[in-house]
RNA sequence: GCGCCCGUAGCUCAGCCGGAUAGAGCAACGGAUUUCUAAUCCGUAGGUCGAGUGUUCGAGUCACUCCGGGCGCGCCA
């Protein structure tokens, strides 16, 4: 099923053609109502490349257009732009159509690729952050949506569970470990002796030079430091769990950093033998003195006293996903601090001939009310678990205000779903790059854009259904599973509100696949807010149950058909819908 | 010093490949409810798009310069 924009598109290279003119310019979504659905700029394009007045071209284009099935006769407008409006029955046949398609219209892509997409990558020893969510909603969206696009996503958390500070933890662990504590709460202890070691060693050189030890023996595979990283991964590993639980999200692989040591030695050496790498003041390094950004920005693989750092690992992972996943691309859903590391990292990747297509896709940090980055009072990272505990506490308190009468597990519930719907849609409705300012007003309003916003519109159709489905001969049937589909021979759409709301129905199959352009999740969830604001003024001017046939079919068609999509294109930000609120 | 990102309404933000008179939401003000959830809808008001120069039929968008904020840059990750 091609959307009406392709299909405008192609009668446009098709008249283009008959008048043996070149196909240029591009059919959009019209900038504004008054131009009608959708716009071409081609005759401009066409009157600048050969001198030409573009309405006398528009005008020669117009008369081989074929494209009287689907819109009215188009208008030519303003310097030369050709508008079109959708005719109101090709919106009815289409929306007919996309009643019965699973898929909602949305086309798989034409290249199937295998993706690894990088994301999340907490820190063992270290509990998850607010600074982690950023990367952990937008990785679990954009793999969400390129898999719902036919691509075949492997989702990789590239775990921190090897850095330099273990040393400090195994010290901590040898000398301060309470094990009372740790058996009560045990990142929370491990989190304590990691910081408490650290400020030692920052005033104790004595101490310093104890974790660097530790450190060394982790490495030279001593048993027993051995078996205490062990125990701390699997401590971490559970919060983790815990985390990914509430959020909903799932890895495929979780290969960390200690996953890449045993092959940090050859990656270094191949680099070295193939003179990509030199050795510089005894540190093995990659100079990139042909790239002028670049020219005084070497990247250090090893270092002078023969230890490997990040961007060593990082190669090493490079070979893994390229040569044993066998990666078409590979996405690192990575902080903007890190924009350097990367083009680096990819640069090295490509003088090694690898030619898969490496995208940094970098973010903003999130800041406070105060615009600072994000801390608690004492200055202190603000916990993820704690947070979203909050997010869905002061969830549960709106629903038991706006709607007492649910059971107290259908308040708790719902409560979760806004709550980790409020915090993951707040992140995602907003460009990457900007920086955002935290705040629970904001994204609990049931105002505005926000996920309460759309939950709710989500919420509204199922209770129509709900009362619909006691009265089955008014055309709604219910089927196996909880949801009554809509059916309809013939829609009909009459008020301005139906046409509306249809036609942005059928924008969905447009917006999606748009999506992946850029990584830019929040022009998804943007479609969706303007979804849910055409259902609520028709919902507010169209009566359903209560509207005679056909029109009450043609109604509920519209309802089931919003709230598939709403569900559908929510599912694809990871983002659940309750069925009451 | 070099490099990257950001600067749009009082506040929070859209505006990806250059398109028509720059859009939302919040807050403010004014309306709408015997109605399928008012957790909503409709309306009003609000702008030298940080400043300037250039490129062109056309610039919030592209190039250059400057201002302001954030971040990164050989042995942390």
């Amino acid at each position: 099923m091609e959307t009406f924009q392709a299909l405008l598109a192609n009668k446009l290279s098709d008249a283009l053609a008959k008048v043996g003119l070149p196909k240029v310019g591009e059919l959009t979504p019209a900038t504004d109502p008054r131009f009608g659905d959708y716009q071409t700029n081609a005759a401009l394009v066409l009157g600048k490349q050969r001198g030409e007045s573009p309405k006398t071209l528009a005008e020669r284009i117009l008369a081989c257009l074929d494209a009287g099935d689907i819109c009215e006769p188009p208008a030519v407008a303003g310097a030369g732009f050709v508008n079109f409006t959708l005719r109101t029955d090709a919106v009815e046949r289409k929306a007919g159509e996309l009643l019965l398609d699973e898929r909602l219209g949305v086309a798989t892509a034409e290249s199937k690729k295998r993706i690894v997409i990088d994301f999340g990558s907490p820190n063992v020893a270290k509990p998850m952050h607010v600074g982690h969510i950023r990367s952990i909603v937008l990785g679990d969206a954009l793999a969400r949506i390129a898999s719902f696009l036919g691509h075949e996503v492997i989702r990789d958390n590239h775990i921190g569970d090897w850095g330099t500070q273990f040393g400090m933890v195994i010290w901590g662990w040898k000398n301060l470990l309470d094990r009372q504590a740790l058996a009560r709460d045990p990142l929370a202890e491990i989190v304590r002796i990691y910081k408490e070691t650290n400020q030692r060693a920052t005033s104790d050189p004595q101490v310093r030079e104890a974790c660097r030890q530790e450190l060394v023996k982790l490495q030279a595979g001593d048993r027993e430091n051995l078996d205490i990283w062990n125990e701390c991964v699997a401590f971490s590993m559970q919060d983790f769990e815990h985390v990914y639980k509430l959020l909903d999200i799932h890895y495929d692989i979780q290969c960390g950093e200690s996953f890449y040591n045993d092959r940090l030695p050859a990656t270094v050496d191949r680099l070295l033998k193939s003179g990509i790498a030199e050795i510089s003041e005894g540190a093995v390094c990659v100079f990139f003195r042909d790239i002028p950004e670049l020219t005084d920005k070497p990247c250090i693989i090893r270092k002078r006293d023969g230890g490997f750092n990040y961007a060593t690992t990082d190669l090493a992972t490079v070979d893994y996903r390229i040569n044993d996943l066998k990666a078409d691309a590979v996405w690192y859903v990575v902080g903007a601090p890190q924009v350097l590391h990367f083009k680096q990292i990819f640069e090295i990747a490509r003088r090694e001939g690898y030619t898969a297509d490496f995208r940094h896709i970098p973010f903003g940090s999130i800041l406070g009310e105060d615009r600072k980055l994000m801390k608690t009072r004492s200055g202190e990272n603000v916990p993820l678990r704690e947070l979203l505990e909050e997010a869905c506490s002061r969830a549960r308190k709106i629903v038991e205000e706006k709607n007492p009468d649910l059971s107290e597990a259908e308040k708790i519930d719902i409560g979760q779903k806004i709550g980790v719907a409020a915090v993951k849609y707040a992140d995602l409705s907003q460009y990457r790059m900007t920086d955002y300012a935290f705040s629970w007003d904001r994204m609990l309003s049931l105002h505005g854009n926000t996920a309460p916003y759309l939950q709710n519109a989500y919420v509204r159709i199922r209770s129509i259904f709900r009362k619909a489905v006691a009265t089955p001969q008014w055309g709604v049937e219910a089927q196996t599973g909880h949801r009554p589909v809509a059916t309809a021979d013939k829609l009909t759409f009459t008020d301005r509100s139906e046409i509306n709301l249809a036609k942005r129905l059928c924008q969905f199959a447009e917006n999606v696949p748009q999506v992946l352009n850029d990584f830019r999740p929040n022009i998804l969830a943007n479609y969706l807010f303007e979804l849910a604001n055409s259902f609520h003024t028709f919902y507010e001017s169209c009566p359903v149950l209560k509207s005679e046939e056909p029109l009450r079919s043609s109604r509920l068609a519209l309802c089931d058909l919003s709230g598939r999509v709403l569900q559908r294109g929510l599912d694809l930000l990871g983002i659940k819908v309750p069925e009451k609120m």
